[in-house]
DNA sequence: CGGATTTAACTTTTT
DNA sequence: GTTAAATCCG
């Protein structure tokens, strides 16, 4: 073990040190998982602040996640002593501040917006119901994605109209042309103009690409192997120059190809930088031999790679364990079994483990289980806070008024809360707009010159147009935060929910409170608070930066969520064919590599344990079918797994609903179940049940037959509930 | 025409 | 379990 001079904490292998060293020129560093790149990283950055003396301002590191670079950040604090002046973010935010600075040269106010894929669908909602396209044939999902991978291939409006290649393209291509003219005309940006647009920037404006090349003399990248072309491009300009480009990625990681990741840009990154020097760390810090052994088995099926193989000199550890289940509620249990077990006989806390699987609609069984097992969890995914209907309300009101042009959220808000300005009265003031080349918001008003609609529907629309013009004449005269609390308050969303009593709403205006709490303390953490950069920062958020690790509890989230982390025990989940590999996969080779990947991924994040669980019935997409093992499963070396089946042809299934004695369990849950079939009796309307939870109800209405049957029961207290009756827990009495 | 209520459809991964 | 579309109602 080797040192760098000045930075006694950090402990560096050979390779690692000789890396660090490397500062001038372009340099590839393909490293394993738990190869210790974030500390490759951290104490390069220290290497040329205190032995080069390179100011923390030239010094630019991107990562692909808020979290990333936090850490990063901390590091540094951590091993420089400061981190402040440094460039360390990720690339969306980076270049959208960038853009906030020098986008006026291309035509864009530094108010712009940032679309999310809800407002994205939306405008080309809007375009294609302009086109009399009908979304029934053309999903706008499907126009959405093909437009954002011609961006992030820099393929432009233009040039994909010379490359159509079937009738959908040839729609899509008439498409794309509107929909940048619309982003451009509602001064918004999707996510892909933060990389594309500061592309622009530098190819139009040589005199701005200067400026950042001159102030950019040491560049790395975190993840490289999640680059796309555009991202790629944006690099290649910012270091042509000085050529000081430091690459961290492995390409065995590569996880984000239907995003646009191009794994090209790490496998050909020697052909595009001759001189560069490349290193490889393969030295693993992270998981015992049996892991690691497990782990290479599988990757080493996978054709396009550059070659790697992960080797430790830690303890052989456990063999990984392949679990075989019965269904998904087996799958559960056995993880908290599992859970409990190593806490008692282990000394493990919550915090060590992480349960992980491929598709998110796969937590809520998981979760429920959990729940009643009392083990405390933490759900990382879902419906991400900022994305919620109420909180994207308020946030809408807030785009409108930074920036008047905003024709997606204008239209959010214009009839929310309920004005009595209809769609049909928003598509005449649309009509309007377009003819006179106004934005929608001058339509409002303008909206007397407009004589289709009724007067007293001008009247509103004139006040609601007023409104907005007060917000933005208030804006610059009282704090943010105030300004926030008395537009909420005006607009009545806080009362709105509260009158309508229910749960639900309770939530909701709990969540506008949480949206409202965060303004000022985004104004404390920034020296100039701004509206649109809180609306920035709240836009670039992603899944993993809300989890909180100090948390003591078990860790649930895809295995794409999990990519950079690490814990002790590790469960992977739902390992069957069609699911793990994810089925539209399996008919592509491409695909099938990058699910592999995935798979690989998922399996390095163990430290000590990996348990790897694959059910023999699931019920997914509200249908139950018979699943097969994963072909994944066949590839783990013999030698170092383990397996268990945790059932032995007795057709009951050990999970705790199961009742096999009980009479009429008409609604179980596998209901071509032999050992049932012959006690069913009938349900009908009148009929007494008792449920395992709500206790004793009667039956008050039946809906539908077979899976999709209904059925409402009034249980005693006067609870009424409905359920879906292949899933209801109860017995008929 | 607009608002409210009910019905139907949908889920790969996400900056 | 959630949201968008369809239907109904005033």
């Amino acid at each position: 073990m080797s040192k760098v001079n000045n930075s006694p904490n950090i402990q560096l292998n050979p390779v690692q040190l000789e890396a660090v060293k490397a500062t001038e020129g372009p340099v590839l560093v393909l490293a394993g998982a738990g190869s210790g790149k974030t500390r490759v990283l951290t104490s390069r950055i220290a290497y040329l602040v205190q032995e080069k003396k390179i100011d923390p301002y030239q010094i630019l590191a991107v990562t692909f996640t808020k979290k990333a670079a936090q850490e990063m950040m901390d590091r540094v604090q951590k091993t420089v002593g400061r981190s402040n002046g440094f460039w360390i973010g990720t690339f969306h935010s980076i270049f959208a501040k960038i853009l906030r600075w020098d986008a006026q040269a291309i035509g864009y106010s530094p108010n712009y917006v940032i679309y999310d894929k809800e407002d994205q669908e939306r405008l080309l909602k809007n375009i294609m119901e302009e086109m009399h396209l009908s979304p029934k044939m053309y999903a706008t999902q499907a126009v959405s994605s093909a437009i954002s991978k011609a961006k992030n291939g820099l393929v432009s409006p233009d040039a994909f109209l010379g490359q159509v290649r079937n009738p959908f393209e040839e729609v899509v291509a008439k498409i794309y042309p509107k929909y940048e003219k619309q982003l451009r005309f509602n001064q918004a940006c999707d996510f892909d103009d933060l990389i594309t647009l500061p592309i622009k920037l530098f190819t139009t404006r040589p005199e701005v690409l200067k400026k950042y090349q001159s102030r950019f003399q040491y560049i790395l990248v975190d993840e490289y192997q999640d680059t796309n072309r555009a991202q790629y491009q944006l690099l290649h300009e910012l270091a042509k120059n000085h050529q000081n480009i430091f690459v961290v990625g492995d390409d065995d990681q590569s996880i984000y190809s239907w995003r646009g990741a191009d794994i090209r840009n790490i496998l050909e990154f020697e052909k595009d930088f001759p001189a560069a020097q490349v290193f490889r760390l393969e030295q693993n810090y992270r998981s015992t031999k049996n892991i690691l052994k497990a782990a290479n088995s599988v990757i080493e099926n996978n054709e396009s790679r550059k070659g790697k193989t992960l080797w430790s000199d830690g303890e052989d550890g456990d063999k990984v364990h392949v679990l075989e289940v019965y269904d998904g509620q087996e799958e559960a249990q056995k993880i908290f079994e599992k859970i409990k077990n190593e806490v008692f006989k282990n000394k493990r806390t919550f915090r060590d483990f992480a349960i992980l699987y491929r598709t998110n609609a796969q937590s809520r069984l998981l979760e429920d289980s959990l729940r009643r097992s009392g083990i405390s969890y933490v759900i990382v995914g879902g419906v991400r806070f900022y994305e919620r209907k109420e909180v994207k309300d308020v946030l809408a009101y807030l785009k409108v008024i930074t920036n008047p042009n905003d024709a997606v959220s204008l239209q959010r808000v214009i009839n929310f809360p309920t004005r009595g300005i209809g769609e049909r009265t928003i598509e005449k003031l649309r009509i309007w707009a377009h003819q006179n080349q106004k934005s929608l918001f001058e339509a409002a008003k303008y909206v007397n010159e407009v004589d289709s609609i009724a007067p007293r529907t001008k009247k509103t629309i004139q006040h609601f147009h007023e409104m907005i013009l007060k917000y933005i004449d208030l804006k610059d005269k009282i704090s943010l935060s105030e300004w926030v609390y008395t537009l909420v308050d005006e607009i009545g969303f806080l009362k709105m929910y509260k009158e309508d009593g229910t749960v639900e709403s309770q939530n909701r205006a709990d969540n506008i409170r949480e949206l409202l709490a965060a303004i000022p303390d985004y104004c404390k953490r920034v020296e100039e608070p701004t509206l649109a950069s809180f609306l920035e920062e709240v836009a670039l958020i992603t899944e993993i930066d809300s989890w909180n690790e100090s948390a003591n509890a078990v860790t649930l989230m895809t295995v794409h969520s999990a990519k950079g982390l690490e814990f002790p025990v590790v469960f992977i989940t739902g390992l069957e064919h069609g699911l793990f590999p994810i089925m539209r996969s399996m008919n592509d080779d491409h695909a099938l590599e990058e699910e592999r990947r995935l798979f690989y991924v998922g399996m390095t994040r163990a430290e000590k344990k990996l348990y790897i669980l694959w059910a023999k019935r699931r019920q997914l997409y509200n249908e139950i079918s018979s699943r097969l093992p994963s072909p994944f499963l066949d590839e783990l070396d013999k030698k170092v797994t383990h397996i268990t089946s945790s059932y032995h042809s007795d057709f009951a299934p050990k999970s705790f609903e199961s009742k096999p004695k009980t009479k009429g369990m008409q609604f179980d849950s596998h209901p071509d179940y032999e050992s049932f079939s012959q006690e069913v009796t009938t349900l009908e309307k009148g009929s007494w049940v008792q449920h395992e939870i709500f206790g004793k109800g009667e039956v008050i209405k039946i809906e539908g037959r077979g899976q999709k049957q209904k059925i409402t029961v009034r249980f005693e207290g006067n609870v009424v509930k409905k359920f879906l009756s292949q899933y209801a827990r109860f017995n008929i009495l």
